[in-house]
DNA sequence: TTAAGGATCTCCT
DNA sequence: GGAGATCCTTAAA
Protein backbone atom coordinates (compact mmCIF):
# COMPACT_ATOMS: atom_id res chain seq x y z
CA UNK A 1 0.00 0.00 0.00
CA UNK A 2 1.46 3.19 -1.01
CA UNK A 3 -0.06 6.46 0.47
CA UNK A 4 0.75 9.39 -1.46
CA UNK A 5 -0.19 13.15 -1.50
CA UNK A 6 0.81 16.67 -2.27
CA UNK A 7 2.42 18.65 0.54
CA UNK A 8 0.64 21.88 1.27
CA UNK A 9 1.39 23.56 4.43
CA UNK A 10 5.27 23.73 5.90
CA UNK A 11 7.15 25.51 8.56
CA UNK A 12 11.17 26.56 8.27
CA UNK A 13 12.93 25.76 11.52
CA UNK A 14 16.66 27.09 11.57
CA UNK A 15 18.80 26.22 13.98
CA UNK A 16 20.82 28.25 16.94
CA UNK A 17 19.20 31.11 16.33
CA UNK A 18 15.83 29.93 15.97
CA UNK A 19 14.08 30.24 19.10
CA UNK A 20 11.58 27.72 18.35
CA UNK A 21 13.74 24.91 17.00
CA UNK A 22 14.98 22.17 19.17
CA UNK A 23 18.40 23.32 17.98
CA UNK A 24 18.14 26.66 19.07
CA UNK A 25 21.42 27.91 20.61
CA UNK A 26 23.45 25.05 19.45
CA UNK A 27 21.60 22.36 21.07
CA UNK A 28 22.56 19.30 20.56
CA UNK A 29 20.71 16.04 21.67
CA UNK A 30 20.00 12.48 20.75
CA UNK A 31 16.56 13.50 19.86
CA UNK A 32 17.75 16.71 17.11
CA UNK A 33 20.46 14.47 15.80
CA UNK A 34 18.74 13.99 12.75
CA UNK A 35 18.53 18.06 12.43
CA UNK A 36 21.92 18.55 11.95
CA UNK A 37 22.46 15.56 9.41
CA UNK A 38 22.54 16.97 5.71
CA UNK A 39 19.46 17.96 3.63
CA UNK A 40 17.34 15.34 2.79
CA UNK A 41 17.08 13.65 6.13
CA UNK A 42 14.14 12.45 8.47
CA UNK A 43 13.79 14.29 11.55
CA UNK A 44 10.49 12.81 13.22
CA UNK A 45 9.21 12.65 16.54
CA UNK A 46 6.84 12.44 19.68
CA UNK A 47 4.77 15.53 20.45
CA UNK A 48 2.70 15.38 23.20
CA UNK A 49 2.67 12.39 23.79
CA UNK A 50 0.60 10.58 21.09
CA UNK A 51 1.41 13.12 18.15
CA UNK A 52 4.52 12.48 15.58
CA UNK A 53 6.00 15.30 13.45
CA UNK A 54 7.79 14.75 10.10
CA UNK A 55 10.75 17.17 9.49
CA UNK A 56 13.20 17.11 6.79
CA UNK A 57 16.20 18.62 7.05
CA UNK A 58 17.30 20.83 4.68
CA UNK A 59 21.01 22.61 5.67
CA UNK A 60 24.38 20.77 5.33
CA UNK A 61 25.73 18.52 7.73
CA UNK A 62 26.45 20.44 11.13
CA UNK A 63 23.62 23.05 9.94
CA UNK A 64 20.73 22.30 12.24
CA UNK A 65 17.94 23.62 9.23
CA UNK A 66 14.83 21.68 8.53
CA UNK A 67 11.20 21.84 7.63
CA UNK A 68 8.26 21.13 9.14
CA UNK A 69 5.70 18.89 7.35
CA UNK A 70 2.45 20.06 8.34
CA UNK A 71 -0.37 19.24 6.02
CA UNK A 72 -0.70 16.67 2.89
CA UNK A 73 -3.49 16.67 0.04
CA UNK A 74 -3.83 13.17 -0.44
CA UNK A 75 -3.64 11.45 -3.21
CA UNK A 76 -7.50 9.99 -3.23
CA UNK A 77 -6.50 7.34 -5.59
CA UNK A 78 -4.28 5.46 -3.38
CA UNK A 79 -5.62 5.20 -0.13
CA UNK A 80 -8.01 3.00 1.20
CA UNK A 81 -10.69 5.12 3.49
CA UNK A 82 -12.10 2.36 5.60
CA UNK A 83 -8.37 1.42 6.53
CA UNK A 84 -7.96 4.78 7.85
CA UNK A 85 -10.26 4.70 10.67
CA UNK A 86 -11.82 1.68 11.96
CA UNK A 87 -13.02 2.48 15.15
CA UNK A 88 -15.72 5.46 14.16
CA UNK A 89 -15.14 6.59 10.71
CA UNK A 90 -18.36 7.54 9.90
CA UNK A 91 -18.25 10.63 13.03
CA UNK A 92 -14.91 11.71 11.88
CA UNK A 93 -13.46 14.46 9.84
CA UNK A 94 -10.29 12.34 9.58
CA UNK A 95 -12.14 10.60 6.56
CA UNK A 96 -12.35 13.83 4.34
CA UNK A 97 -9.11 15.60 5.26
CA UNK A 98 -6.93 12.60 6.86
CA UNK A 99 -3.89 14.54 6.65
CA UNK A 100 -4.47 18.62 7.72
CA UNK A 101 -1.96 18.51 10.37
CA UNK A 102 1.24 17.45 11.25
CA UNK A 103 -0.07 14.57 13.67
CA UNK A 104 -2.49 13.39 10.87
CA UNK A 105 -0.24 13.37 8.23
CA UNK A 106 2.20 10.65 10.42
CA UNK A 107 -0.59 8.72 11.14
CA UNK A 108 -1.91 8.93 7.29
CA UNK A 109 1.77 8.14 6.12
CA UNK A 110 2.18 5.43 9.12
CA UNK A 111 5.03 6.96 9.99
CA UNK A 112 6.54 6.41 13.40
CA UNK A 113 10.02 6.44 14.84
CA UNK A 114 11.23 3.62 12.61
CA UNK A 115 11.73 6.62 9.77
CA UNK A 116 14.08 8.26 12.39
CA UNK A 117 17.20 9.14 10.26
CA UNK A 118 15.70 8.14 7.10
CA UNK A 119 16.89 9.34 3.82
CA UNK A 120 14.06 10.47 1.56
CA UNK A 121 16.69 10.56 -1.33
CA UNK A 122 17.88 7.11 -0.83
CA UNK A 123 14.93 5.47 1.19
CA UNK A 124 12.54 2.79 -0.66
CA UNK A 125 9.15 3.69 2.12
CA UNK A 126 9.03 7.39 2.38
CA UNK A 127 10.50 9.56 -0.88
CA UNK A 128 9.42 12.98 -2.64
CA UNK A 129 8.33 13.40 -5.79
CA UNK A 130 7.99 16.44 -8.16
CA UNK A 131 5.89 15.99 -10.24
CA UNK A 132 6.25 19.41 -11.90
CA UNK A 133 3.15 21.51 -10.02
CA UNK A 134 4.23 24.93 -9.89
CA UNK A 135 2.31 26.75 -7.46
CA UNK A 136 1.87 30.69 -8.36
CA UNK A 137 3.19 32.71 -5.81
CA UNK A 138 -0.06 34.38 -5.45
CA UNK A 139 -1.59 31.22 -4.05
CA UNK A 140 0.72 30.81 -1.38
CA UNK A 141 0.45 32.63 1.93
CA UNK A 142 3.05 32.97 4.64
CA UNK A 143 1.99 33.56 8.31
CA UNK A 144 3.43 32.93 11.75
CA UNK A 145 4.23 29.48 12.73
CA UNK A 146 1.87 27.44 14.91
CA UNK A 147 2.12 26.46 19.01
CA UNK A 148 4.81 28.28 19.12
CA UNK A 149 3.92 30.95 21.54
CA UNK A 150 6.96 29.91 24.23
CA UNK A 151 9.69 30.72 21.68
CA UNK A 152 8.94 34.74 22.32
CA UNK A 153 7.14 37.34 20.42
CA UNK A 154 9.78 37.80 18.17
CA UNK A 155 10.42 34.12 17.11
CA UNK A 156 6.69 33.57 17.29
CA UNK A 157 5.59 35.86 14.96
CA UNK A 158 8.12 35.64 12.05
CA UNK A 159 6.46 34.34 9.05
CA UNK A 160 7.86 31.03 8.29
CA UNK A 161 5.10 28.89 7.65
CA UNK A 162 3.75 28.41 3.97
CA UNK A 163 0.78 26.96 2.46
CA UNK A 164 -1.35 26.98 -0.19
CA UNK A 165 -4.38 29.40 0.14
CA UNK A 166 -8.05 28.00 -0.03
CA UNK A 167 -6.70 24.28 0.04
CA UNK A 168 -8.79 22.40 2.22
CA UNK A 169 -6.31 19.91 3.66
CA UNK A 170 -4.31 23.26 5.28
CA UNK A 171 -4.74 22.76 8.60
CA UNK A 172 -5.18 26.63 9.19
CA UNK A 173 -6.36 28.81 6.73
C1' DT B 1 -12.07 24.44 26.84
C1' DT B 2 -10.08 20.30 28.26
C1' DA B 3 -7.88 15.75 28.81
C1' DA B 4 -5.25 12.39 26.81
C1' DG B 5 -0.53 10.50 26.81
C1' DG B 6 4.64 9.43 26.85
C1' DA B 7 9.29 10.82 25.62
C1' DT B 8 12.58 14.14 26.53
C1' DC B 9 14.96 17.86 28.83
C1' DT B 10 16.49 20.29 33.01
C1' DC B 11 17.78 20.67 37.06
C1' DC B 12 18.86 18.50 41.47
C1' DT B 13 20.68 14.97 44.58
C1' DG C 1 19.95 8.36 38.41
C1' DG C 2 15.39 10.52 39.43
C1' DA C 3 11.58 13.87 39.88
C1' DG C 4 8.95 17.39 37.66
C1' DA C 5 7.77 20.44 33.83
C1' DT C 6 7.08 20.77 29.20
C1' DC C 7 5.64 19.83 24.63
C1' DC C 8 5.81 22.34 16.67
C1' DT C 9 -1.62 18.16 18.58
C1' DT C 10 -6.17 16.25 18.26
C1' DA C 11 -11.01 15.27 18.97
C1' DA C 12 -14.63 15.65 21.82
C1' DA C 13 -17.90 18.70 24.49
Amino acid sequence: MVRAGEIVETEAYIGPEDRASHAYGGKHTPRNAAEWMVGGHVYIYLVYGMYFQLNISTGKEGNPECVLIRALEPAHDKFDKAELLPAAPHKSSALNQPANGPGKLCRYLKLDKSFYGEDVTESKRLWLEDHGVRVPHAKIVAGPRVGIDYAGVHWAAVPWRFSIKGNPAVSRQ
